[in-house]
RNA sequence: GCCCCCGUAGCCCAAUCCGGCAGUGGCGAGCCACUUAAAAUGGCUGAGUUGUGGGUUCGAAUCCCACCGGGGGCACCA
């Protein structure tokens, strides 16, 4: 007989139009058909930049959210799963430099085919709710909320050190240095002062450290450990020492090393090293903060180092022993950590001792910890001991000295208990074009003044080409008509801010603005956020573990304190996808080993794509293409749309308990592992359940109502996986899709509980623990019936072979273990 | 250097949470059927010291310890 062929991409065509026509995603309207009514779900992608097409990456991020989405949606959950761009940023900008154009041409064509690429890979979006973060509808909102963020003083200016590409003349992002070179041009990056805004992260630092308790078992446990050691909470205290009649504050997380405090170092690059110089060593300082300032990222980094420093010709008073200490500039101690100056001790910190070392500087033992002499090792002791030298601390342990001497500070005057973070203030200032306009206006009279809300959005002038390139200073700048203003306080000449700000704060609220993505009142409507908010699942790759998760906590936690929003965190559980790299390596052009996603897609359809990036492994683990096989998939959904076919042509209500036992045992477990998020076993029991379904048909089964309805039930759960063949299948089933009977708009199967449970259980009876004999039971016979049975097994006999019985272990229904003497 | 995760068949993965038959999926390999032949399709088969060593237990892939190998994060943060 000639079968009906699967063609992937005729199953495409034939169903796109018809799902267009049906609107089947769309937020805020679901029936409740469900048990539990329709509570809402939002369900997120980190979403894309608008760089050319999509690309295995997004295939396989976009394929896994999709999954979660038309679950919930199957369940009954009103669920959101809206799609939008991060579009501004420095791709686009270099791109209409390249090619004399305005970056919106680039962006916005970019987003059209990603788009049209979304819609054919079948992604359940609600595109009602769209948005690009480089509308002027969109900035306006961010460029409000920097306003409302300066109001409360968690938005300020200051003069930094900034990375610097010499041959592009900008400053770059962090996140564009790689390895201290720039990464557009390879150029060693450099640091310039330069005047910056800054959002006042630090001052969130503790509830950031704290909240992540409420996302513990919900976000990968990577992540939450990689924001906890990037915010780096250090638990220590403040100590006053005197310097040339100055109080010198330092930073220790070792109060109980105080006696061993034999040197003191400031920050080279910090204006207190200036401050405590004496005017004889003045030369040497400069000199030397010279030799610090042409020193690259990459080789002040370098850990194996030798440690370099100038005499600054002044003593510091070590408040416990009374003794002056040198006090020397390095370049070890950094300037925008703690106070930006420490005391030493050598002892008991490694780049203490070396410097030590270095310098010719004393040693001096105040922990025993039963090392060797670190002066003679060369290897600092950090360890617990016992307090030596130290006055009337000697002979406590670390942990109580510590205490101690901290409360005695506190006591005495000149040091207190301290919290420090490593977490440093967000730098947003971007000296770019395609980005927000920073909406400020400086003033000669009046100073910094914001741009009333009345006048937002602070529009991008309209600059393209050559009048982009990067020239040391803001292409903003020289948009001289743009520049020039009125201040708005005083009415006189003024000029605007031309910096614009980092991309990061337009991704940091635009989960916000999915909920009522055309307010024109605020950034969102609190009515439609209280609805929506927070996330329920988000999912994004584990390169945003910091920036942007962090960023966006940030933002949550802000907006909650100005009452905008009723939560502390915005994600209530996340969900990394791994890599698509192939023959072991990431993707590269250099490389050769680039797998091209349209060419994948016209070779094996979308749903074998679809299926391939789930089946590959757990959705956190890297996919290696090559390991892999969209072959195979096509393969398995041909067998499907098979069965499907022979099954729509059988007619009869018999039914077939092993068949519907398959079937309920399949959705019980598929809904699980769902549930659990472990993807790619579902795929697994999917073809599991294929098979045996298609034995009962080979088998001239008459069960037909059973295969019906095993058939109906693998359709509705494989349409979350893929859904143009379980469209396919449906239909072939007799559904009347065009009239609005899709599989995308029907219900999740519910296993009979009934079904569930077994009639008989395989009894494995082991003797001295192996495998001897089964056998098939009740599942609720009693300890006793199946002790006495395994004891009668010939096997078991045989295996014991005459020796007495020690003990039997029996664990009904499932094994019994005859231990013998 | 410090911290985290992972080692199961030739390869990708299940079984690990909560100890109880190492397989139930895929790729590849081999064989068979269908075919003039091939492709496609269907069926069948094989493959293991569960990284190594020790411990706990009646029983360990699973729990504990050490080591080896791989991946990742942080790193002059006092």
């Amino acid at each position: 007989m000639e079968r009906a062929a699967y063609d992937p991409h005729a199953v495409q065509e034939r169903w796109l139009p018809v799902w267009d026509r049906l609107d089947l995603y769309r937020a805020g309207r679901a029936d409740g058909n469900v048990e539990g009514g329709a509570a809402k779900k939002y369900v997120l992608d980190m979403f894309p930049y608008p760089s050319g097409d999509l690309h295995m990456g997004h295939a396989e991020a976009y394929g896994l959210c999709d999954v979660l989405a038309r679950y919930w949606m199957r369940r009954g959950f009103d669920v959101m799963h809206p799609i939008g761009w991060d579009s501004f940023g420095l791709p686009a900008e270099n791109a209409a430099i390249r090619r004399d154009e305005h970056p919106a041409t680039y962006t916005y064509a970019n987003i059209e085919t990603q788009a049209e690429s979304f819609r054919r890979y079948a992604i359940s979006f609600d595109w009602t709710r769209r948005l690009h973060t480089s509308d002027p509808d969109y900035y306006r909102w961010t460029q409000w909320l920097f306003l409302r963020f300066r109001e409360r003083g968690l938005a300020y200016r200051k003069s930094s050190a900034v990375n610097w590409c010499p041959q592009d003349q900008t400053v770059l992002a962090n996140e564009q240095v790689v390895q201290g070179a720039c990464e557009r041009c390879g150029a060693q990056v450099t640091k310039r002062e330069l005047t910056q805004w800054f959002f006042r992260v630090t001052e969130y630092a503790d509830r950031l450290l704290a909240d992540m308790e409420q996302l513990r078992g919900h976000w990968p446990e990577r992540v939450l450990l990689m924001q906890k050691n990037w915010i780096g909470k250090s638990l220590g205290a403040h100590v006053d020492f005197e310097v040339s009649g100055q109080t010198v504050t330092v930073f220790t997380t070792r109060p109980d090393t105080l006696y061993g405090a034999t040197f003191f170092v400031v920050a080279a690059d910090a204006p207190l090293a200036l401050e405590l110089c004496a005017p004889e060593r003045r030369a040497a300082l400069e000199a030397y903060r010279d030799q610090v300032r042409r020193l690259s990222d990459i080789d002040r980094q370098a850990t194996d180092r030798e440690k370099t420093g100038v005499d600054l010709g002044v003593t510091a008073l070590n408040p416990v022993t009374g003794k002056q200490i040198p006090v020397y500039a390095a370049d070890y101690v950094l300037a925008d950590y703690g106070t930006g100056a420490i005391m030493a001790v050598p002892a008991h910190d490694q780049r203490d001792l070396d410097f030590a070392r270095a310098f010719g500087l004393p040693v001096r033992v105040v922990i025993d910890t039963g090392a060797a002499d670190p002066a003679e090792s060369g290897v600092a002791t950090t360890g617990d001991g016992v307090v030596v030298n130290s006055g009337p601390y000697d002979g406590l342990p670390k942990d109580e000295a510590i205490s101690r001497i901290v409360t005695d500070l506190e006591t005495r005057g000149g040091g207190k208990g301290a919290v420090n973070f490593r977490l440093r203030d967000w730098l947003i200032s971007r000296q770019r074009f395609w980005g927000p306009p920073i909406p400020v206006v400086h003033c000669g009279a009046c100073g910094e003044v914001a741009v009333p809300e009345s006048e937002l959005p602070v529009r991008l002038p309209d600059l393209r080409g050559a009048a982009l390139k990067p020239v040391g200073t803001s292409p903003l700048g020289a948009a001289t008509d743009w520049v020039n203003t009125t201040c708005p306080s005083c009415g006189g000449a003024a000029t605007r801010d031309t910096d614009t700000m980092d991309t990061f704060v337009d991704s940091s609220w635009y989960f916000l603005r999915f909920c009522s993505p055309d307010y024109q009142d605020g950034p969102f409507d609190p009515a439609a956020v209280r609805e929506w908010m927070p996330v329920a699942q988000y999912v994004g790759g584990v390169e945003h573990a910091i920036l942007h998760l962090l960023y966006s906590r940030f933002f949550t936690k802000v907006l909650q304190d100005m009452g905008m929003v009723d939560f502390p965190e915005p994600f209530l559980a996340l969900m990394n996808q791994g890599q698509v790299i192939n023959q072991g390596k990431a993707m590269s052009k250099s490389l050769g080993n680039g797998v091209d996603l349209g060419a994948e897609l016209s070779r094996f359809g979308v749903d074998a794509v679809r299926l391939t990036v789930v089946f590959a492994g757990p959705p956190e683990d890297d996919i290696d293409w090559a390991d892999v096989s969209p072959a195979g998939s096509v393969k398995y959904l041909a067998r499907v749309a098979r069965l499907a076919e022979d099954v729509g042509g059988l007619a009869g209500a018999g039914r077939d308990a092993s068949v519907d036992r398959a079937v309920a045992r399949t959705v019980d477990e598929v809904t699980r592992l769902i549930e659990a998020q472990r993807l790619n076993v579902v795929v697994a029991r999917f073809m599991e359940l294929t098979s045996s379904l298609r034995k009962a048909v080979d088998a001239a089964n008459p069960a037909a109502a059973s295969l019906r309805d095993g058939v109906e039930a693998l359709a509705v759960m494989l349409g979350c996986f893929a859904p143009y063949t379980a469209e396919e299948v449906w239909s072939r089933l007799g559904h009347d899709v065009e009239a609005g009977d899709s599989v995308h708009a029907t219900t999740w199967p519910v296993a009979d509980p009934a079904l569930l449970i077994e009639d008989t259980v395989t009894c494995v009876v082991q003797v001295a623990g192996k495998l001897r004999d089964r056998l098939v039971v009740p599942p609720d016979i009693a300890e006793d019936d199946l002790r006495a049975l395994a004891l009668a097994s010939d096997a078991v006999i045989a295996a014991l072979d005459g020796r007495d019985v020690k003990l039997v272990v029996v664990r009904a229904p499932k094994l019994v273990n005859v231990v013998p003497a």
